[in-house]
DNA sequence: ACTTGTGAATTCGTTCACAGCA
DNA sequence: TGCTGTGAACGAATTCACAAGT
């Protein structure tokens, strides 16, 4: 896992718009697809011969979602080139690296000037197999599991939302955002039917394994899994997971870090309203 | 540089007590979905004089929080030992590993017999800081923050919500699952007062940055991200950062790495469904 | 006989620093 | 002069493999 060494924070680099609350993280972004980054368990060796394969690192992929997002908002912006060095702050690595990682796509950026951005874009889209979009079927249409079919700014990136499952009687047949919520026991036939290619698990971990075998047996290779297990899966399929209880207590061992046992204790005194600036170096 | 990377060996005081099944228990899901993974700018030297430091890598503190949901298990089933082996085979690592991040957090199997579980239950939640509650603050009660909210395994496990905010006047004033949502310009306030540690920020990218702010000037030092912005924070603050974009990205990356080029097309056929070796059970 | 704990080897990723080109 | 692209140094994390307890 990955856990970039706390690079420099760089400041927002996004133009600040939009109303304060409200739903999620649909992200500003006008359109194309962004991401972020995370880190996570992968497996799948792919155990059949790959030939010459893997040129581009799991870490850089994930940080090519974030290039991404930053390269999307300035493209809006109407900004023709960006330096390695603005670009990298506003994704928050350093700039070294991004040269990396982009050299490692095949980048071309002109010395003595920078990276033509709309170039760029099409040339990480690309790279992260973004010029289609890839049907997802979700299952498990549950507190969180409705959250994420409602999302809006998941068909809007590319990943719409081709079949919602259940096996809650209540739920299926119910309609959220369109889609209708179908029976898990229809998933093979279902993915198969509409060429599924990633599937999203928000189920009970009880049920994840199971529904996990399900997926893969429709021949979805790439698994996005939320629920709290460790999902067991054929050589060839590619598995991200998303852990809440993991990362909350990731934080909690760095409160606990912090204050040797104290708890919260005292209203936290310090008014620190700190600098924030761009850390070290 | 300024990180001082943690050089300092030490080790951890571990208070190796503790009856063996008992109290709060990060315990396995009871219900829904949850989590997320990732990792982040970490960092910030600690201005004040920090003792001993940091000898849990980060990658080992995210492993010992999947260790700790198996091995919870365990205890509920009543299993008095593991080995290193069939624990890190249920949690989807390398034996040697799993012993190599045990031996880090001070830990005491028996050569020739294994893991005390409860014992070792016991000293990951203190290693993880988890032998007491951590009030949390839910900033962006929308989408996703609704569902997060609505979670009950958060409170369960040691994370009570103990705010809620928006800025939605719609919203401003409800109470979801018992805790009324107060306006974000109160963070500071009200923070302060419960003693928050830990925040969520589950609102538009466009407000994360402001939201962390104020968070930060409350006096949070650790906050887990689910915009997608790069936040910016002083030295200091850990910020952990869950990204759905990017892990569909990512996910599309592996998609079409497989298949160079080509869509879903077909009913992949082939019905694997195969071996699925270790883990689970 | 079995399983932990750990030094050493190895692999992977990050950062430096500079040559090369516009 | 400015900024990219990249070899080489460095450092972190994983895996190996075995000595040491029980």
């Amino acid at each position: 896992m990955t856990v970039d060494r706390g690079t420099r924070p760089a400041r927002r680099p996004v133009p600040t718009t939009r109303t304060p609350g409200d739903d999620l993280a649909p992200v500003d972004v006008p359109e194309g697809p962004d991401g972020s980054e995370s880190s996570d368990s992968t497996e799948s060796s792919d155990g059949d011969t790959d030939t010459a394969s893997r040129p581009v690192p799991e870490a850089t992929v994930a940080r090519l979602a974030v290039y991404l997002r930053v390269l999307t908002t300035l493209l809006a912006e109407g900004r023709g080139t960006v330096s390695s060095e603005e670009l990298a702050a506003a994704a928050g690595v350093n700039s070294a690296k991004l040269r990396k990682d982009l050299s490692l796509i095949g980048s071309s950026g002109v010395r003595g000037v920078g990276y033509d951005v709309s170039r760029l874009v099409a040339e990480v889209e690309a790279t992260l197999g973004l010029t289609r979009p890839h049907a997802v079927a979700l299952v498990g249409v549950g507190n969180l599991g409705h959250a994420l079919a409602g999302y809006g700014g998941f068909a809007a990136r590319g990943f719409p939302v081709a079949a919602l499952f259940d096996v809650d009687p209540a739920l299926v047949g119910t309609t959220v955002d369109g889609v209708e919520v179908e029976h898990a026991d229809t998933i093979p036939r279902v993915c198969a039917e509409r060429g599924v290619t990633i599937g999203v698990v928000a189920t009970p971990a009880s049920a994840a394994q199971t529904v996990c075998d399900h997926l893969v047996a429709a021949g979805v290779r790439s698994i996005l899994n939320f629920a709290p297990t460790v999902l067991a899966v054929p050589a060839g399929v590619e598995v991200r997971k998303v852990d809440l209880a993991v990362e909350m207590q990731v934080l909690s061992f760095h409160v606990a870090r912090r204050h040797g046992t104290v708890p919260a204790a005292g209203p936290t005194a310090t008014p620190r309203q700190t600098p924030r600036e761009a850390v070290s170096r």
